[in-house]
DNA sequence: CTTCTCACGCACCAGAAAGTACGTACTTGA
DNA sequence: TCAAGTACGTACTTTCTGGTGCGTGAGAAG
């Protein structure tokens, strides 16, 4: 894709797959370390985590954060509050829908 | 998918592959034909409107009414308001993050 | 001495999503 | 009579996302 016919189209093609959208929700809570993520989103691989968030950090959408010291602790963070709205809406209307045909959200414990 | 960490990761998987938003996007601006939606939508194939439509429909996102008469006249329209906060805040977003890096967007004449 | 965690990287493969191409039944306009 | 529009359907192929599994190197814990 190069061209974009309308501004959803463009906003889609960046957030990219289902799994980008679900990590900037989760970022959208505050930073978190990668095996923070990992625990937050039971589910995905380590390969897609890693890969999205490189994707993101590409996309200057997510912020890499290493604070230097043994073992390695990286973070990560929303880089732009622009899209707090959307992954908002996002969470809202999931919400409201799956209470309406029922079906069963089991956040994990944030710990 | 069957049960979700994250009303977001629900969201995402109901709302589908690239064009359903797409197309909900186009709807939430009034009911558009089959062939107008064809138009607004350049770069969809005639299979992926009919599939992702059939999907919306029985996810109960969008609604169909086939105006009869020859030759036939079947216009779509959003179901459900509730979607309009997400897809504007989507539209928006987009907008702004086109504008910023740069993205062509070219809206097709609304006839 | 082995295992565990942290934060990844890489190679390979399967399945799903999307694209290509063509057909249908009817009607209007040139 | 022929093309074109309306609203699809179907078969085949390609692309591409995502999953599996294995390796890394350093420190901490048993």
């Amino acid at each position: 894709m190069r061209r974009y016919s309308c501004p959803v189209e463009f906003a889609v093609d960046t957030l990219g797959g289902k799994w980008a959208v679900v990590i900037l929700a989760q970022l959208k809570e505050g930073s978190s370390r990668y095996g923070e993520l990992r625990r937050l989103i039971p589910g995905i691989t380590e390969k897609m985590l890693t890969q999205r968030l490189r994707e993101l950090e590409a996309a200057g959408l997510v912020e890499r954060t290493v604070e230097s010291g043994l073992p390695l602790a990286v973070s990560y963070s929303l880089a732009d509050d622009s899209l707090r709205p959307v992954l908002q809406a996002l969470y809202d209307w999931g919400g409201a829908r799956a209470a309406q045909v029922g079906a069963e959200i089991e956040p994990p414990a944030r710990r």
